[in-house]
DNA sequence: CTAAAACCTGACTATATGGTCAACTATTTT
DNA sequence: AAAATAGTTGACCATATAGTCAGGTTTTAG
């Protein structure tokens, strides 16, 4: 949560108990409808994903995702037809995410750059959407039911030509690595593993969260060793 | 789901729809109620490991746990008072197992023998209970509600120890390593990710499960490449 | 062989939760 | 300004599920 400033809503007949409303962007007493249902729809979202990440998706209920939203259950249902509906749109935002961490990599590509390249978008993108990566994470673990079309699909098209990139640079003697799909489960994983165990990492690092310079200190670390993994 | 055979019991009455029941180690018309005890326990234990990995702690249901059992709801509740008890005894197998996984070392140990150790006493590990670990991903994951004493404590100690030990060979210069917690992380990832992401890696490899060579293929790429990172 | 203890289980209950809806208020359109 | 459309919400319902329990059967101890 991060938005929005406290104001009371120019409504005298306001028949709830509350009367003061959380407010964002458009101030006016009146807001137009669009705006409504960006605010509402991301504030919602953003709710979800919290408690989706927390609770897991049984776990996570349409209260306590209205709770955190500040909204009434009904409106959730307002706006997402139903809870598998809102989990998928949920998850839609993380391939959105996905697909722009796409590096171009061809057999022309300098090996040093494209990896060196690959492995800080990754993390940028982990320290950014912590919430985004844990989700996919207990997705994938629990079987990946409602991303299985995803994965078997965009998503290894994707790895298995980045992978026949990496044999040909192999060949011709460019890299160190000769099975390149454990090199990007490395990779995935070495990156991902800051946002997915976020909990147990800021524990040993004696903090209660990352603080501005964590991700440049991963970065510092991982990108050498994997240069040095591929033998670059 | 490894074991038993079936047979039928000599029960005249049996009252219920089913004769046959699944049957373990004990096979005389009479088990004893130690084995009783240890037997069902274990298949309890068995299913319980399995439904909560698959649907998570809320969505697994006692129901679903007995089923997965071959064993009526009521019976789980005569071996486990509770859902929450389950799951507690449940994540204790997976302590267990972790404190199986320490391996020793001091400032006089060999690196290179070491850090070489740690890599595939993990590795083994994660082919071999991979269910263990997607358990405490997801916990970990979603904030370690249940392990938060464990992870706080012993791992902690060990882990700081660890990487205290590891300062020191930096400094004598015997590994290129300046910052060891972030080896540590590492090591954890990559070893782990196999059993975690099972379902993406599995796919990737265009298969349907790991086969035996699996295992290896990873210790192959890993061992080296850790081994080159860390400049031995 | 009998009494006690352990094990088994169908039937039940209380509660939590996803989802609906009708009546309302606010905004937009004409 | 009034009709139409969009947003809001308390109250309600059906269902799923954790947990209970009484009365049974089987095993063990004496």
């Amino acid at each position: 949560m991060t938005v929005m400033t406290l104001i009371s809503l120019d409504n005298q007949k306001n028949n709830s108990g509350t009367v003061d409303v959380l407010e964002a962007p458009n101030l006016t007493v009146h807001r137009s409808q669009q705006d409504i249902r960006a605010y509402n729809q991301q504030l919602i979202l953003m709710a979800a994903e919290e408690e989706f990440v927390l609770q897991s998706y049984r776990g996570a209920t349409m209260q306590a995702i209205a709770d955190r939203a500040g909204l009434p259950k009904a409106n959730i249902h307002y706006y997402f037809k139903n809870k598998k509906n809102l989990y998928k749109v949920v998850l839609r935002s993380i391939i959105e995410e996905w697909n722009n961490g796409l590096i171009t990599m061809t057999v022309d590509s300098d090996p040093k750059t494209v990896i060196e390249k690959f492995v800080r978008t990754k993390l940028k993108q982990a320290f950014a959407h912590p919430n985004r990566h844990k989700l996919f994470a207990v997705e994938v673990i629990g079987g990946a039911p409602y991303l299985h079309d995803f994965m078997s699909t965009t998503m290894k098209e994707w790895a298995l030509d980045k992978a026949q990139v990496m044999k040909i640079w192999h060949q011709q003697g460019k890299i160190g690595i000769a099975d390149p799909l454990q090199l990007l489960i490395l990779i995935w994983a070495t990156t991902q593993r800051y946002a997915e165990f976020e909990t147990e990492i800021v524990g040993l690092m004696q903090k209660d969260a990352y603080d501005q310079q964590d991700e440049a200190r991963a970065a510092d670390f991982l990108v050498p060793f994997i240069l040095r993994g591929c033998g670059l």
